[in-house]
DNA sequence: CCTACCGATCGGTAGG
DNA sequence: CCTACCGATCGGTAGG
């Protein structure tokens, strides 16, 4: 065993970050917007879950969607540099396609409760906010795509339709976001590490029946 | 070609039945919690929607929420119907995991909107409502990990873990209401056809691999 | 199935 | 960052 792999217990998770009181109610708002939803969500309970005055929101933020879109923005962005921080980890299509499935479903349930928030709430942005939520959504797509098309290239994968495997590459996370329980029997790590599995299956991806004999390096464990 | 099969027009979709006005508004509320939700619909919207004052909601539904409940239960029954239809329709287990997964997908596409209700709305269901919408899901779930356990029996189906399989199976159907649109490229048939050669790759189910020489029968089209 | 209305709560602001 | 408050809207009901 290394040093700083495997079986490190759970790191802490990166918070909103800044002025405390600011995080305070933005990890106040997220913890009810991942339950309750945005429209089930009082600007009052923000506030109190927060231990302030119900006018103390307006003192940070302009909007309850202005805050929304703090969260939203900020979930988008750390699920995308896990996807390519993924890709950056490995050479080959295999290796990447399974760093990217293994991280992006371990983040969907490390992070189910801002997950959800991010995969769920987009309907509650205004039009101006959507567009520059769907400019990451976009982004983080055509990385999974470009990896996918890559594998193909090289003669990794055997892929029918890429467009319908990317999609379904990635619904495999974002569905985490919904079914995964902290209580629950999984951990994120085991989750990420069957989902990976699953998605070589997905592609078509035997080891060894490949083209290029340098798979084996980034297959090995 | 046969005479029913393959290239039939969009069927009509059943809708709800009973009293026409009842069903108007029923309609209505599921149009608006589709894409809104439900805590962002008033029930003046679903009221003005049917063509109806704000108060003739309460002449049919006794609140909101059971408004909400007989969708979200009329959806679950639907799906599952969906299927135990499919695997009555085959003989093996990898002809019913193809079925059921075709058509699950195909069902979440095609009715997305109720899709959508079905599974992104159980959060505002009263304790007593979510618990029989929870008995109707887990019915689907025990029935598709029953085809996993009887494939993997036969030896038709080669799994790591029958129960993360099973989740990731009904993610890629139930994530399809998610982000199916009706004016895109994709017909509802045609996710599914995609999805459930997806769907026997996920089971690494490998056709003349199996110990059955009946599946051929099944896997012909 | 309608008009008219109930108390409660909403997002947001004035003024300090 | 608080108290106090604004008009608007909410789910639901009385009475016909």
């Amino acid at each position: 065993m290394t040093s700083d792999d495997g079986a490190r217990p759970q790191r802490t998770d990166r918070r909103f970050t800044g002025d405390p009181t600011r995080a305070r109610l933005l990890e106040a708002a997220l913890d009810s917007f991942s339950t309750k939803g945005f429209h089930g969500t009082s600007t009052r309970m923000i506030a109190a879950r927060a231990g302030l005055s119900p006018a103390a929101v307006y003192v940070h933020h302009r909007t309850k969607e202005e805050i929304l879109f703090q969260i939203s923005r900020d979930g988008h962005q750390e699920a995308l540099d896990v996807v390519l921080a993924a890709i950056d980890s490995e050479a080959t299509p295999p290796g990447r396609l399974r760093a990217i499935v293994r991280d992006f479903a371990t983040w969907h349930a490390r992070r189910h409760t801002l997950a959800r928030v991010v995969q769920y709430e987009m309907a509650a942005l205004t039009p101006e906010h959507a567009d520059l939520i769907a400019a990451l959504r976009r982004h983080t797509h055509n990385a999974v795509r470009g990896v996918v098309l890559a594998g193909i290239e090289r003669g990794d994968f055997t892929v029918r339709d890429p467009e319908s495997t990317t999609v379904a590459l990635l619904s495999l996370g974002i569905d985490v976001a919904r079914w995964y329980r902290a209580d629950g029997a999984w951990t994120p790590q085991r989750v990420g590490e069957d989902y990976a599995e699953l998605a070589l299956r997905l592609v078509g991806h035997s080891p060894g029946a490949s083209r290029n004999q340098d798979d084996e390096a980034s297959l090995a464990r």
